[in-house]
DNA sequence: GTTTGTGAAACGATTCACAGCT
DNA sequence: AGCTGTGAATCGTTTCACAAAC
């Protein structure tokens, strides 16, 4: 498959939340200007989007609600399960078990790790906290597919490649360091302090 | 001030943390070639990224840590504190309340909001969480700089409404939608589910 | 000899504009 | 007539490569 750049890839997910919002009004078709003005972008930007993937629209008429969504949840590969195990049990690992969105699209999480004895044993959501030190026992037993790291920083590198190890194929990461993973592994990093700063420099600079 | 890509912003921000690690490990200059490696980037694309705000570096030598520091920090206009309102008193707003980082960098929660009669009048780190109908004599008794918008999307939109006409000049926003402000207001929107996404379609094609 | 600062070249993403289909 | 799909043009960002400074 060709290389899809990343923005493009942002962008899809922007249209799927906005299909879903059309279908839920009963809408039949969208055309692409519509589509650009609920989010922020242009007609010609959405098409191009789409038609890397095929051309799903007809001319005069529109994409179909329906089947765009379909082949929008399709293309993101949202159609199945992800098995993802939460490596860190402080305040953001424990806001994101509890996040609704995580399991609506098919994140399921199915194992949470610390370090800190105050927490291991105690339940979360029907899971319980189990040490890092049962993380190459339990994850032999039940594999995934996706580590979350929600450690402070020095802690995640070392933790990220023992999942990688264990055939993680996927890390989304909070910690706020660059990690190295090989090639085949894909990383996300969710860096909050990054968001701050930039904020910070658009308040300084106008 | 010339315009300056949201990326390279991004990327001067990376540079500050890693500076202020090797700040930490005693090193007096750096250069762009050790920076990028660290970072995960060229060192022409860290001499453009600084040749922006001027030329900080000795040919020959590098870049001085501590200087180097201390004019990033100025660039993103990190040297003083901003006042901030939590709007949404839920998972994630109490995860971020308590972050460090977040007053490290030098924001500092002065207000928590909540519509929740359950919520209303506990207190967190502190502050108490207070009933939305008080937003505006809230806000214009004690006026904030930043809003961060930790609430169901269907609330968001309104709420960041209110916080404009209150005077806030930025938006942290963590409700999955597109918020419509004015132009000198500044958003910046975290968005988990299009985190998640993206991992998903990478997972997929490959 | 080393490393910066920066024009110029290469690359990549967005916008334009229109032919082609419904 | 209306709207898509897409090459071509434009715009922005990154990389190259080298003269200038230490």
């Amino acid at each position: 498959m060709r290389k899809i750049a990343e923005s493009t890839v942002r962008r899809l997910s922007l249209y799927l939340r906005l299909l879903e919002e059309f279908e839920e009004q009963g809408a039949e078709t969208v055309s692409s200007e519509a589509l650009a003005s609920r989010g922020g972008t242009t007609s010609a930007q959405v098409r191009k989007d789409l038609s890397f993937f095929g051309s799903f629209g007809k001319r005069g008429l529109g994409y179909s609600v329906g089947e765009l969504v379909r082949r929008l949840r399709e293309i993101l590969g949202l159609g199945r399960t992800y098995r993802v195990a939460m490596i860190g049990a402080g305040k953001i690992g424990s806001a994101l078990v509890q996040y609704r969105g995580f399991r609506q699209r098919g994140f399921e999480v199915v194992s949470i790790f610390d370090v800190d004895p105050a927490k291991i044993g105690r339940s979360w959501n029907g899971l319980t906290v189990q040490s890092v030190v049962s993380l190459e026992g339990e994850l032999r037993a039940h594999p995934v597919e996706i580590a979350v790291i929600v450690t402070p920083a020095d802690a995640a590198q070392a933790l990220t490649g023992r999942c990688v190890a264990l055939g993680v194929k996927a890390i989304l990461n909070f910690a706020p360091v660059q990690l190295t993973v090989p090639d085949e592994v894909v990383v996300k990093t969710v860096n909050l302090a990054l968001e701050l700063e930039t904020l910070s420099y658009a308040l300084t600079n106008r």
